[in-house]
DNA sequence: CTGAAAGCGCTTACAG
DNA sequence: CTGAAAGCGCTTACAG
């Protein structure tokens, strides 16, 4: 088959008989400001319409340093989160323009720093990162590149990076105050041991709330898996757990899998929610409406953090030098019941 | 705060005293083909290296016409299937030095199109789509270009393009065959009214299938629903469709969601599972390890699709030239049951 | 009112 | 053994 030859702006120049740069402006309407005849402006269009002209992408991009190409650097683009995240800035760069390569950390930084580099040197426009440690430095080279950034979900404390965060502090507070407020008397809480600012956010919180309300944080209470738990290590530490501790009256699991996990626990164990135990569960998204009802659920606004990271980001693009504004931005967390 | 400026291969070649082809040959390890002393060899990559040179992607993309960027197009992004397809392809890229640039769908054809275009323009090297009705054209005209494409999960009949393919045929025959061996008699069937082929091929098998066993296909024991109810309306949809055809013992539900609101429904009516009802799942990730057990799943193996669409892809790469060759390929599903 | 020229950063024949 | 030149397709001052 005879291969399509794509058309260029001297294509059309030659056929019209003009200049390329006549082309050029016509088609980027810039005909008044070049003050190209209508004549001219009309035939120019109409020749590149019928000769199927597409610009090409990459030249333009080398000509004006601009690629319209955004890095999406994620902890795991199959993890449901970031999956979401993914959708909606998408979506939100579409309307602007904008096209997303993602890549996936594995929450490995020394693999996150690498396709920051990566992506530096495709020219990406800006970067939307949800960091993990060990990336701290590679983002400073970006931000004296004076490449945007913008961290999503976690930051680091102490670098005056652009981010958009989950209050993750108040909404353990509301999810343990809803607990509270419904009786319940000894909450446990089942966590990761991964040393993310969030993580480490909520597990604050979780034992401040209770030492507000007049509880005393036990010991006992507090379950830390290791990240790398399986599947049925992590089941069988969390019955091992609850089964250990039967004073306890709720249980407040710090990430979704974790709820998961702790759900297939609690069945396996024969105990029945909201009856025997509380669960709080905090979550992106609406696997937990499958189970068993009475479950609080503290919602991370999946949507909201990339909306905004993605206004930060564009606010970086409007200005070349960096003002003074808000760095960190945080979402607000919905608390709901499961039915 | 000073931006860095980043450094060329003229910078280079100014600092080594020599030209800035020879550096370009250097670096790209061809030294030796340039016949260049390995004193300058060695200068020029040592100057490289402490300069901190990046090549600027899009000027080698420019000049050689090849962008190492590969477009990705599913139906929505923060879908399991897409998220976890989405996943292995970066994977398998990351190792042949690609990157990919997503982009969604939401099923609708004429948003297809638009997006192919978009990524042409992009100079993308390849495409990998789950395709939507409508976007056979667009399609074809990628071909006409000599655009290497891979069509994932679904395809269409008639149009010669590589496609990686479950075998969903074979996939419904065998979880009726199971249902069938363990004793079963009637068999529902619960789908969407997607006239996409790999669902109507699912539709076909099920009813080929009961024949093939002397079994009558029940015309009540088919529900199609409209592929845009709401959750709430599929339970409700479902829940009715049980409750009118008492007779029925098992229920095949032919995609994730459907499975889903099926065993909402089914715990709605307080129906127990496998004892009065049987049930067979078409998944593509391990949701249903959280329900009842004695489920019973055919899985899709998603990694397996994107792996296979990846060489596939590559192949297009290595030959120029169209060749003939195995245009289909499918994948086996593999059957297991919940415990 | 319009065209010729320079240049973005690179690679690749080609000349010496 | 190495450098000068052309060119990928575009845009943007600048000259007429």
């Amino acid at each position: 088959m005879a291969l399509m030859k794509s058309v260029s702006i001297k294509d059309i120049a030659k056929k019209a008989g003009v200049a390329p740069s006549t082309v050029s402006s016509v088609l980027n309407g810039k005909a008044k400001q070049a003050r190209i005849s209508d004549k001219v402006s009309e035939a120019v269009k109409l020749l590149a319409k019928e000769m199927g002209y597409q610009p090409n992408h990459t030249a333009v991009s080398l000509r004006t340093g601009k690629t319209h190409i955004l890095g999406l650097i994620v902890e795991d683009i199959s993890n449901a989160f970031f999956a979401k995240l993914a959708k909606t800035i998408e979506d939100e760069a579409y309307k602007l323009g904008y096209k997303i390569v993602y890549c996936s950390t594995e929450n490995d930084g020394e693999k996150g720093c690498e396709l920051i580099r990566m992506l530096l040197y495709r020219q990406v426009d800006g970067f939307l990162i949800t960091p993990s440690r060990g990336m701290e430095q590679e983002i400073d080279k970006l931000i004296a590149f004076g490449k945007p950034v913008v961290l999503m979900d976690r930051y680091f404390p102490g670098q005056q990076v652009p981010a958009t965060l989950v209050d993750n502090y108040n909404g353990v507070k509301q999810g343990i105050e809803h607990l509270i407020e419904k009786g319940y008397k000894k909450i446990a809480f089942v966590t990761v041991d991964l040393d993310q600012v969030q993580m480490l956010e909520r597990t604050r919180s979780y034992q401040e709330t209770l030492k507000l309300h007049g509880f005393t944080p036990d010991e006992n209470g507090l379950l830390q898996l290791p990240y790398t738990s399986k599947p049925e290590m992590a089941v069988e530490a969390i019955s091992a757990f609850i089964s250990a501790n039967p004073s306890f009256d709720a249980v407040f699991f710090a990430t979704n899998y974790l709820g998961i996990y702790g759900l297939e626990s609690i069945k396996k164990l024969g105990l029945s929610i909201p009856g025997h135990l509380a669960v709080v569960c905090f979550d992106d998204h609406d696997i937990f409406r499958l189970f068993t009802p009475g479950i609080t659920i503290v919602e991370q606004p999946v949507a909201s953090i990339a909306q905004t990271a993605m206004q930060l980001l564009m606010e970086q693009f409007k200005h070349t030098i960096q003002e003074e504004g808000p760095i960190l931005k945080h979402t607000r967390l919905i608390i709901r019941e499961s039915t």
